[in-house]
DNA sequence: CATGAATGAGAGTTCATTCAT
DNA sequence: GATGAATGAACTCTCATTCAT
């Protein structure tokens, strides 16, 4: 009666985790959707039944990307434990977050930040889910700054939306050295330093 | 002779700007060569007198991208001004350096990353640029994080390369968000923020 | 097995009639297998059961067209009135033979003539019945015609075929000018002009 | 300096000649542009200079079809001589009108008819242009007629405009039947017969 | 030297047709 | 028998590159 019945969703998965693999490999314009059916072992025409343009696929990829990229700092988040405490787990559990499958999804980042920017003006979907990302993260930070504030263990004198600004792109920042070059890195020890500058800073004595 | 030379170098750095400006608004691969030689104000064909690919031209365009993104820190670093205040009067004028112009040219960076990993096994001449390109400005930083230790105001039990990586990544890393979202920065708060985290750090007291 | 067959075969005019309603609004070629299967509320694979190939169908869908294209003029033919009585109540009849109805199957004429010209010196069945189609109708008026000759009541130098050719041409040619423009035209009219024209002429007086 | 000139004018109608021949040939959907191309013998990206999509060659091709099917009656229209002779002298000449290049353009007809009709709803040049084309045809004949009343040569009981419809009708449908059936028409006698008919009626006498 | 008309390889996309369920 | 998911041939269109002028 009914023809052969598959999990919809379940192939556009599919799909988007084989995309995700060959952009990663070589950027959106460079992949073509014949790349795309290989990598997701179907017919070219086959990619079509599920999404409507390569565009489609790009910016769902984008949702999927930001699905399976996410930190699970929830944990940390809704501890008891003090706020400085809640910094320091996070700076140290950075270094364990990174690997291989980060590695592919960070080189897949760059893709993601052009596409944004160079959409910023048009329609834009990855721009807003990207800023929305951002905007998400900096709370968190800051939110626990200001916790840290009201314990009294973190001093006044910042604006917290700033701090928390700067912990983000420290982060970010070094994801991006590190995956331009892995070699150079000891990642242990760049988050390490990162949790030392930041909360007890670099100088031998406070000022 | 010499006249045609200088002339012949002026006109690859006519299409080469002119290169950069149309990649800022639409990415490497939604530029044509009729874009830039649009853009340069000459024929598709006298693109090809001076360059013999596109792709020779966006690797070219990478070096002259350095070449005018090159921020100056020449005058601090070979100041007698102690390390500290080295690092102070960076942070301080990292604000003054952020523009129009450098915000184009970060819109563009994220091609040249995509770009440089995407060829990292390859050719790659733009990785290799761009790794030399982080390496040099963690050992500006890591010198003067050595100097600061020689002179005792910088903590010792930290390593020098960490911290420059993590410095860099901040500044970084902040870059990308404003770029992403230019409304939601004070840039120059951002800054100071980071000048005084990462030197005398975010907590209260020293624990 | 015999109610078998009556199913079969009103599931195949289940499948022309939804064809030619598609066709009628999008053409042949911009008509889908999906579209057909649509409208005629099956499934895709299952026109395959009834019509090996598109081509069938647009083939099959002619000779749908043609049963009930059929104008009716059996019971004018037959009767016993005089051949000039017989041309008037044709001409007279026409204008009623138009409807929406008509309409719709005159804009896939088009299609037809096209396809039956196309493939004319192929395999051509649709050429072939149209041919068939347009002699046969010719041969009604020319049988009139000789009758009318006969009868005293018609000219007698004219070539019988040429007039038939001659009024059939004149109404498939004011269908077309009405198809192509409905509003301005009172068919009416039209149709009692032909009958007047052909019967007793333009001029106000017999050279 | 400056390239390889041409004329560009030429060159499109160069590409709609040969887009023609094989529209009348093929049909507008079986005709690739890899066809057009090598019918006008240049590359098929050459075609894409010219003509945006192959939409715009198919309406393009419509104006160029007209231009060069235009039946030049303007010498018989600005005579001295009377009404009746002026219609005899056109559909005297309407069989020479006829010939192997008539054909191909009529075969084409049937395409732009189809064409015309199905894209009435939406933007429709074809279709506008279609119905000017008409219209002007039977104003052609109208005048003539109403020229001949003020004569007295033609009747008065009838509508112009009804009467032009119907011979431009007559005219059109005929060419389609000699179109899908050559060999069936003696071209010259079915003109002359459309002649006689038209004018004194086929009548024996006038009742 | 400068140019832009010409080109075809190659990309995205459509859809008739097949076939496992 | 009925279905629609899967498929790839074939089509439209783009654009880096060439080369005659």
């Amino acid at each position: 009666m009914s023809a052969k019945v598959v999990d919809k969703q379940e192939r556009r998965d599919q799909i988007l985790g084989a995309a995700i693999r060959v952009f990663a490999r070589k950027g959106f314009s460079r992949t073509t959707i014949s790349d795309i059916a290989a990598a997701a072992e179907m017919g070219k025409g086959t990619i079509y039944e599920y999404f409507g343009t390569k565009e489609e696929i790009i910016h769902h990829s984008f949702e999927f990307f930001m699905r399976h990229l996410e930190m699970d700092f929830e944990a940390v988040l809704i501890s008891k434990m003090p706020a400085v405490s809640k910094l320091r787990t996070i700076f140290d559990g950075f270094a364990g977050f990174i690997d291989s499958h980060t590695r592919q999804m960070m080189e897949l980042m760059f893709d993601f930040w052009s596409e944004a920017i160079k959409n910023k003006d048009t329609k834009g979907a990855i721009y807003t889910e990207m800023k929305k990302f951002y905007k998400a993260y900096r709370e968190i930070f800051a939110d626990i700054i200001i916790e840290g504030m009201g314990e009294g263990a973190i001093r006044k004198d910042i604006n917290p939306r700033s701090a928390a600004a700067a912990i983000v792109g420290a982060l970010d920042g070094i994801m991006v050295q590190w995956v331009l070059d892995q070699d150079e890195f000891d990642f242990k020890d760049v988050t390490r330093t990162i949790g030392i500058s930041f909360l007890e800073g670099l100088l031998s004595e406070r000022t």
